[in-house]
DNA sequence: ACCGAACCGTAACGTACGGTACGCCTCTGC
DNA sequence: GCAGAGGCGTACCGTACGTTACGGTTCGGT
């Protein structure tokens, strides 16, 4: 973990012209990737220069909010973890798989992560640890959870679950992500995506099921 | 696939001197990142730059020609098929492990698939097709004989090699790969590489060795 | 109606860096 | 010994872009 708070949530301290400006810039990042210019994102977004640098300060605070604004779009709902049978979880477990294919295969996601991976080189701004938070590690808090209940009514077994958990995520991602950043056209369809997802499940089970370790 | 033939020798057409030069904006890449200087690569190599134009065309001629450089040096020998039991393909399998993650954790291997990830987005040059080439889509071809020689042995189950492959590749690098992209510090020692491998191999075994499929 | 703040559009500045030109050295072949 | 090629070092050019400055406009408060 790199830097811990790196998830807070800033849309409160947000004016609807900010956010305005900031979907503004998110767009151009997924057209342009990190070759964005400050001028166009003025251009883009009918705004001055002057007012992104008041706003943001530098280009890297304007790239930094960017990503912290687009991860805070995506606050998504936990599981409930009542009445947990074999088939509540499977179907827990596909939706996570499925969830996050969807997220790692996104336009956005992918640029995302393109320019913070660009920028996590020459230590500038902390994007790749705000990526991180907001994604594999944001997985994580919110399957733990899952597993944990999973264990509890005797349906998985694990020692820990961290590991378990980053099973789970290789499983899934396999070499989709590394295969899209780097440019690669992974065909995925919703029904490619859908089938992924039952056999990642299917394997952690395999692998993780209860009934499968005496 | 990005584009067939990204991954040809050039060893053999680059003089000693040439290869000198690559070494020192290979160490330079590594140091600096993309953000690397043609003035600062002529200085650490102690040529002109009038050289490196000549020889490499343009900044993207030179980055390619590197990180041609550094694949063709990374070119491993492949493994023996005949007299495969059990534990001469465990070996093997946790072999392809640990050393598919001590490269994925070098130091060369992170700041080459950082600049591809980071030029994967404007398609000037096709660094990413190239880093694919000689990273994720050469240990498959290295792999997958090995795998076939399992199945053919009896050893293994499995319907398409391909699949099999990836959920290997999953298996070992689960979220290593991304986390030290984006500037995570993964603690990757001799010893946890080992553990990994084994772990890895041993999931890869439960879930396609063909004991566990009547 | 007036004031000031916020903001837009644009022009201007400074710099870093890719790319080129040129003078000088070294080494090899004749 | 010499001519020429190859290569080093450096100065130079053009440009793109981050950053700043400034005049004009809108708008809320008094």
């Amino acid at each position: 973990m790199l830097q811990a708070g790196a998830d807070i949530d800033r849309s409160e301290t947000l004016t609807e012209r900010q956010q305005a400006v900031l979907d503004a810039a998110l767009r151009l990042l997924v057209e342009e990737g990190d070759n964005l210019t400050m001028t166009a994102v003025a251009r883009r977004a009918s705004c001055s220069k002057e007012t992104l640098y008041k706003w943001f300060g530098d280009r890297d605070g304007l790239l930094t909010a960017t990503v912290q604004w687009q991860a805070s779009k995506v606050r998504v709902a936990a599981v409930d973890r009542d009445r947990l049978d074999l088939v509540s979880l499977t179907a827990s477990l596909e939706r996570f798989a499925s969830d996050w294919l969807k997220v790692i295969s996104s336009d956005t996601s992918i640029a995302l992560n393109r320019v913070a991976v660009g920028h996590a080189g020459s230590g500038k701004d902390d994007l790749g640890a705000v990526v991180l938070q907001n994604g594999r590690f944001a997985l994580a808090r919110r399957l733990k959870p899952v597993l944990e209940a999973g264990r509890q009514a005797g349906l998985l077994d694990f020692e820990d679950a961290e590991t378990a958990f980053r099973t789970f995520f290789g499983l899934v991602g396999r070499d989709v992500q590394i295969r899209l950043l780097l440019g690669d056209r992974v065909e995925l369809t919703e029904a490619t995506i859908g089938g992924d997802a039952r056999r990642a499940t299917q394997q952690f089970l395999a692998l993780f099921g209860a009934t499968n370790r005496p």
